[in-house]
DNA sequence: TGTGGTACTCACCAATTGGTAAGCATTGAA
DNA sequence: TTCAATGCTTACCAATTGGTGAGTACCACA
C-alpha cells in the first residue's frame, strides 16, 4: 500500500486509493456489476493472480469494495462496490472521458519519442 | 514512464499520465498559476529535486505542462498548464472532492488496520 | 482412486522506482 | 578570488513492486 503520512489534499487521498496498478480498470469492472475472482481475472488482460488479488484487498481495506464469500464447493467469491466505491467510480468518470479523449495523442507520443 | 501497451480505457490512460508519485500534487499547485522550478519544490513538502524534474519532463512529454526557460543568471525555469493540462485538471476535480471527503476516514482505516 | 474447478497463499527472483549526495555552468556581488 | 543562487544531471544504492510457479483445501464426479 502506501504511506501513513497526512495527506497534502483531496488528489493526494484519492491517488493513494486509486493509484495501484489495476486499480481503476478493477473498479471500472465492477462498474457494471458484481464480479467473481474469476470474471475480473478474465476482464482484465495481462493482470496476475497475485496482484489481482492484492489490489482487491486494498481497495476492500479502503471501504470501496465488498468482498461476499459462498460457502460452496468449488469455492465462490463475489467482489462488488460500496456505496464509497460507486460514490468514487463517479467521481472517476471525468477523468475517463479525459482519457478517452487523449488517449490516442498520448500513446502516439510516447512512440514517437521513445524512438528518438 | 510505463509500458506502452495498448490502453484498455480511459482511465487506464489517464492514470497512466497522472499516476506519477507527485503528477497530481503537481497538476493541482500548477492550477494556480505558473510556478518555478523551486516554487514547486518548496510546495510539495518532501519531495526530491530528481523526482520533481523527473516527473515535470514527463508531464512536458504528455503534453499536459509547458517548460518556459529565461536565460537569465541566475537561470530561470517555469512551468505552466497547456490547454490539455487545464482540461485534466478540470476532470481531476470530482475526484479531488471525492478525496478531501474521504480522506480523514481512509487515513483512519489505514492507521487502525496496520495496528492489527 | 484420481481429476477438475475455484480462490487463494507463499517463496523466490527480477525489474522498477525512489533517495542521497555530489557535481556542473553561469555571473553578479562581497 | 570566492561564494551564492538556480536548475539540472549523474552515479550509486535501497526499497518497493511485480511476475512465476508451485502448493493448499474442498468436494463432486467419473
Amino acid at each position: 500500500m502506501a504511506k501513513h503520512r497526512p495527506y497534502i489534499c483531496g488528489i493526494d487521498a484519492a491517488m493513494d486509493v486509486v493509484g495501484g496498478k489495476w486499480k481503476g480498470l478493477i473498479l471500472w469492472a465492477l462498474h457494471e456489476g458484481r464480479r467473481r475472482t474469476g470474471e475480473l481475472r478474465r476482464e482484465l488482460p495481462g493482470v496476475s493472480e497475485k496482484m489481482l488479488i492484492q489490489q482487491l484487498r486494498e481497495l476492500e481495506a479502503d471501504g470501496i469494495v465488498h468482498r461476499e464469500v459462498y460457502r460452496e464447493v468449488p469455492p465462490r467469491v463475489e467482489y462488488s462496490l460500496t456505496e464509497r466505491g460507486v460514490e468514487l467510480n463517479d467521481a472517476l468518470s471525468p477523468l475517463s472521458a479525459w482519457g478517452q479523449r487523449h488517449m490516442p495523442t498520448i500513446h502516439a507520443q510516447r512512440e514517437a519519442t521513445s524512438r528518438a
